[in-house]
DNA sequence: TCTAACTTCGAACATCGTTCGTGTCAAGTA
DNA sequence: TACTTGACACGAACGATGTTCGAAGTTAGA
């Protein structure tokens, strides 16, 4: 029948109050990137985070406007942990492709980021902007015209968001549900009348987690590939 | 302090019942269509669906597993718009083409339903098979292995699919705000040391949602054109 | 006619992002 | 030292969301 929480004797100085540091922007962040990274997208709420760092949710909206930007916040600081060389123009096609699989391997690290940025066109702070000037002076270097450069930066950058993004979908338990999901696919398949569908039975088995990686190499090989013919002309 | 509905009279006939016709997949998936290309994703709620079929929340799930399996017999519902012909090998660049911008205009005819079904790597019903096969035809037929068929097959859907769930983000008010964003980005470049960002500040302008048909052709071109490189080895 | 299966759907649950208003506390000012 | 001011903290609540439960209603077959 009392409070819950005594208040602090009076001999207990007023110094030891709680330790309770202030929130930050950075704090926020770096709380919710670590939730995101070891607990997935459906972890990352606005409650979850503000629990992790004892607060109520109210109290994050003082540093962030709302969940989106919160988001991006953290798709820039990911960004930041990528680093790059300056161009070589000997070598513009192992820079280019480095960049792109480091910018995958960045965002499959915090699964689940990927998707809640693919719908932002524009770069979304000081280490995106750092990242697109990096990867043009690449493609510059190469000898693509301004232009070129410009839409080839659009579609790697797209691509790479797009796959990281459906890396990031095979985590959570989904792994065992997608294989079910396979097989009962291939079954389906196979009911049909022989000679339907032939090409398709024919690369079923090759879509697995394992070949993930190869499909994005191929990718970007082939993509690059296609820049060499439009920078040799 | 009677019933809130009295019972009809007898002199009604009973056949005048409530016309009511019964609840279906498929007359859920139409109006679920029909809501998402005229009200956008946003639209989209099993609430708002249930709401234009005159009925609760509730009554869907006797028809659909779940929000989720809605919008894959949707996106199906969609592939089966696009109509091709049987593959033709001298043409088979310009046909591989045609296909992708079909998709995406497809796609984009119901703006959400792209970045709803992006993490579904399977495919998700008969016409999603269909179309697979059809691609899948006209890549052997360019003279590319099973194995390059696959990864190009796998590489393009996703693509498209990103570009479609970026064209459709677009919707909405959102193209203001966007132009904003832009111009903010832009003041603030310019508010750098000169020189910093000089590849971004360039291109900056030509990101805008009249390129984004050009930007989509350029990538499906040097796709093709990387495949080429293939095919001719 | 009776039974069993399938639909319908009101009500409720657990969450979510976000806002409001009040409380608290530290720094600046008189 | 006393008072004001402003920024932050946060409990409570609002309006949504997807989904489940269970009791009715309806239909079809034996």
């Amino acid at each position: 029948m009392f409070p819950v929480e005594l208040p602090d004797p009076p001999w207990r100085t007023a110094a030891r109050k709680p330790v309770r540091q202030p929130l930050s922007r950075d704090k926020i962040v770096d709380t919710a990137l670590g939730l995101l990274e070891k607990e997935g997208i459906d972890a990352l709420s606005m409650r979850r985070v503000a629990q992790a760092l004892n607060t109520g949710p109210a109290s994050l909206y003082a540093h962030v406007r709302n969940r989106d930007e919160l988001c991006e916040l953290m798709f820039d600081r990911i960004l930041g942990e990528i680093d790059f060389q300056p161009p070589d123009p000997g070598r513009w096609r192992a820079q280019l492709k480095q960049l792109c699989f480091d910018q995958v391997a960045a965002m499959v690290k915090y699964p689940g980021i990927a998707s809640v940025v693919m719908n932002a066109m524009i770069p979304l702070g000081p280490n995106a902007l750092r990242h697109g000037e990096a990867m043009l002076a690449i493609l510059r270097s190469g000898g693509l015209s301004e232009r070129q450069a410009a839409w080839a930066f659009d579609a790697l950058g797209l691509y790479a968001k797009a796959y990281a993004a459906e890396v990031a979908s095979w985590r959570d338990g989904a792994e065992e549900e997608l294989a079910e999901r396979g097989r009962q696919m291939a079954e389906y398949m196979r009911s049909l009348p022989a000679g339907t569908f032939s090409n398709l039975m024919a690369i079923g088995p090759l879509f697995s987690a394992e070949t993930a990686r190869e499909r994005f190499e191929f990718a970007i090989d082939t993509f690059i590939a296609g820049l060499d013919a439009l920078a040799e002309r």
